[in-house]
DNA sequence: GCGTCCATGTAATTCGTTACATGATTCG
DNA sequence: CGAATCATGTAACGAATTACATGGACGC
């Protein structure tokens, strides 16, 4: 399971608390993985009794304590270890293609309608991401290694979501064509 | 929990056994969903129990008896309404972004290593996919509802290995020059 | 004789989801 | 005056993963 290596990215990338990760896991990291407040802090102590992070306890005012972790030097090799070893590719599930899968049994307009509010949340992603693009990265041949790893991450989300998007406008075209050519056969169910 | 829908859905396509689901699901409906057999047989006690598939016992000779399961109406139900409800976006869980996310820990020259291996797994997936498209949908304009769908499931297929590739062939290329640029910059690390 | 295919399952453990819980502060 | 933000957790349940188990048939 990686999303103790996914926590420890985050920490080394940055030393925060359980409630910051949580953000971060529904924002921007949130592409590549996701997680819940609960998840989180289940995972963090564990990976606090394994030795690979270290929480500090920060008193405030007017607000509850909170604890802030940092990767120990044996987390940081055991993130270097993980990295190193040859990942599984992605294991998709995918409700939307299963649906499709046995789209004939419902209405072809149906099908369409929820092809096209699909085509609109990723074109929303889509925007937030090119946003993050042109902001951070005008130019990507002058990046540190750090910077063009982060980048690529991102474009990663751009290619997806641009793909989905124009998947989704091609389904929607044949649809409407296979429709209007087979009138007669969506009355044929049992 | 959309497993026992994936199920549904595969059965109403053509009855068939665990055993049969399990290879399907390791196969092509294995694109957008998969499950293990333990995961199978036991889903498919469930909504036996629950009445939406039968299963009739199959005696044979030199070997194991088998049961092979059909749709109820009331599964044939189910399976409408569920389609017709509107559906989540896909949540990714990619260890490689992960990876990439602290690319920066790690010598270049791995994380090149790691993404020719992910780019070579997913060109082979292409080239299935491209060869079931050539092979039975050479005239998509032709295809019945039904097979309009199972078109579109695979196009989504080849969309998506063909966007990997061609990523992985844009990170390559552009962690070959920030490599070239920044030589100094691996050997930073505490 | 050894591995693979057929065909189905149990058991243990880990992981993910949902609900519940607290309590002060700040913004509208 | 109610909702959202900050900050952390427990408890219960459901789902997924991994390992273990059986046993004959067939090809090499």
């Amino acid at each position: 399971m990686a999303l103790a290596q996914a926590i420890l990215a985050c920490i080394a990338d940055c030393p925060c608390t359980g409630y910051d990760l949580a953000k971060r896991f529904d924002g921007s990291v949130g592409f590549f993985w996701k997680a819940t407040h609960q998840q989180i802090y289940r995972e963090l102590a564990k990976i606090e009794e394994q030795g690979w992070i270290v929480g500090e306890t920060i008193l405030q005012e007017n607000r509850p304590d909170k604890k802030r972790y940092s990767l120990t030097e044996s987390g940081s090799n055991h993130l270097v270890q993980w990295i190193t070893e040859p990942t599984e590719l992605l294991v998709i599930k995918e409700d939307l293609l299963v649906k499709l899968f046995s789209g004939h049994l419902v209405p072809p307009e149906l099908l369409i309608a929820e092809l096209q509010r699909h085509q609109q949340s990723h074109a929303e992603r889509l925007g937030v991401y090119q946003t993050l693009e042109q902001q951070f990265f005008a130019n990507p041949q002058s990046l540190s290694l750090k910077g063009t790893c982060s980048y690529l991450t991102l474009r990663k989300g751009i290619r997806y979501e641009s793909d989905y998007v124009s998947w989704c406008e091609e389904a929607i075209d044949l649809l409407k064509e296979t429709k209007t050519s087979t009138t007669s056969s969506f009355v044929r169910e049992s």
